[in-house]
DNA sequence: GTACCGGCTGGAACCAGTTCCAGCCTGGGT
DNA sequence: ACCCAGGCTGGAACTGGTTCCAGCCGGTAC
């Protein structure tokens, strides 16, 4: 690889005249300035990013912090991410996390500001030393799919989503319903599925009609988890008539289980999801809508707007759900 | 952020030293050890990567270059190389590719060692030429998806793939049959989609019913577009009785399009697939299954034996397609 | 007592850029 | 003819690490 001192000694001029010319600088005269581009071309020369960063004490990279990246909402998020980033000048790297160990990782490379000019951290919280280290920070951060107090974020009212779910099965007149959502084994800090528990719990009560604990499950965040957490539930004695998982994809899981069970959906079993993914609506699965794609463009242009005006004030921005009715809801047997 | 020296000086050593209980040098007395790592610990000193991968002139990141990588099959792949490289002590930065100007500063950017210690290419070809500074280049290359000559590949029989369909599209009985392809009016040099179209035509050649050219459609890879030319193919006066979608996505642009004008998939029309992503078992949909997660994981550790071991040689892998038989595929009428 | 050896250490040089400062040269004003 | 301003340029210093080389110090051998 050539470097800008083999560009200067080609071009017969000074280093500091080459890094002028790399970054368009006013002080340099046409004709060195042609000189340089030429040699520049002719040696392929490219400079490297990495010095320039080391140099600048920053870089031109977004990071994107995000646990289990291949989750389709996460994946629907980073999407619309990566639309937006794609138009500026920054590149996007993906860090992904699965354990523990890498979050605090993440998190403790994140305050780096020569690793990444700025960061969106994607369905993580962070404890208030964390938002204080990051907000104290140079490198600005959005939070996305989570609200976090003190930094701009792009969240969900989870727990009106989880209402929303309880009432919908309500008006078609179950009272005997389940939850299938996600622990937090982890650690990382998910509260997605708590809080719409929450809403759901409590739409269920203020209707006389308590969640009976015994009916409330949950795992990993996978079809394959919520499938054996539905045929578990499906074989107690008294089996839910509706069951409302925490993401659509769980939903499909649980639809699986019902009909290896020989079950008609929504017949037997209403099953609704949460998310409104890209082949619920193929599928005809009842669910709560949150704009995942949207969501991922805003919080993308909510950093790029603080990366261009160090000094923004950026709102957090809470998005609306939505109650999408499709086939697999009904009134019960 | 504390540095190198401010360690040092704190710790009332040299940075050399400090480095070597960094890097874990036997040549550092146990005592002088113990009170810079005290040091380190009380200033919350971590070294910057970026000065590290610059002085030694590698990175400890694997970089990813993936076009489209929102696609389930990209998802798929890129959630087997994450499993893999999360094991090892490398990062996963993934370089998205959307446009041909990306494609090309992401090949330029492979050959600089100091943005990644080994590069993962999916789904992208490479000319003779790139392949011979890639091969040159200090930084290992593994491509994904595409045979590539003289590199390191996890590829496919997609020739192979298309016959398969072909033969069991005239093995149910049809004649006139038609293509749902991509197109690559980015330039990236996707070539299955054209690999595949080869195959099954020279299948329905050889069994005496060849492919109609009106027949044969192509368009980017989403399945918005495949419905859209589906749409078009069932209004020609002799519409087709199956088709050959060249994605199982794809393949669901199709079977939406044939619902949106009321025709029963097989009955009306026969649709199959590539690919076997995750929802197609859920929707019975018919596919040529590739194992894309495994394909994934393959390289990864590919790559990771070249980084571990800069003089082997890593020969080319072709992973087996195998035909799946679902519900979207029957006899004709 | 001196020479030597080896463990440990400090610091300079280096990686590839950016930026600041000093200095050159030229042109215009007096 | 001389001075000065201003455009352009070269190069040193700096970013934060690693590594090599020289040197210090203690102990052992003769």
């Amino acid at each position: 690889m050539a470097t800008i001192q083999d560009v200067a000694r080609a071009a017969g001029v000074g280093v500091g005249t080459v890094s002028r010319v790399l970054n368009g600088s006013p002080l340099v005269s046409d004709t060195t300035r042609a000189r340089v581009q030429g040699v520049i071309d002719e040696l392929g020369y490219r400079p490297s990013s990495l010095a320039r960063a080391l140099s600048l004490g920053r870089s031109a990279t977004v990071a994107v912090i995000v646990p289990h990246f291949t989750r389709p909402s996460a994946v629907e998020r980073l999407r619309g991410l990566a639309d937006v980033i794609k138009e500026s000048d920054y590149d996007l790297v993906l860090f992904d996390v699965e354990t523990s160990d890498q979050r605090e990782q993440r998190f403790s490379m994140a305050a780096q500001a020569d690793r990444a000019a700025g960061l969106v951290i994607v369905s993580l919280s962070a404890d208030p030393d964390e938002v204080g280290r990051l907000a104290g920070a140079s490198v600005p951060a959005v939070f996305l799919d989570r609200h976090v107090e003190g930094l701009p974020d792009v969240h969900i009212d989870d727990h009106a989503g989880g209402r929303m779910a309880a009432e919908h099965l309500l008006g078609l007149g179950h009272r005997r319903v389940a939850f299938v959502g996600d622990d937090d084994e982890a650690g990382f800090g998910f509260t997605s599925s708590d809080d719409r528990l929450a809403g759901y719990r409590e739409a269920l009560e203020a209707a006389g009609a308590p969640l009976d604990p015994t009916l409330v499950r949950t795992g990993p965040p996978s079809r394959e988890a919520a499938h054996r957490l539905t045929a578990d539930l499906l074989d107690r004695p008294e089996p839910p008539t509706a069951v409302f998982a925490v993401s659509d994809l769980q939903a499909f899981g649980v639809i699986e289980a019902a009909r290896e069970r020989g079950l008609d959906v929504p017949g037997d079993l209403s099953v609704m999801g949460f998310d409104d993914i890209d082949v619920s609506a193929y599928l005809g699965l009842t669910t709560v809508r949150q704009p995942l794609y949207h969501s991922g463009r805003l919080a993308a242009e909510m950093l790029l707007h603080l990366l261009d005006d160090a000094g923004a004030e950026v709102e957090g921005v809470a998005l609306p759900v939505e109650l999408v009715v499709r086939k697999t809801t009904g009134p019960p047997r």
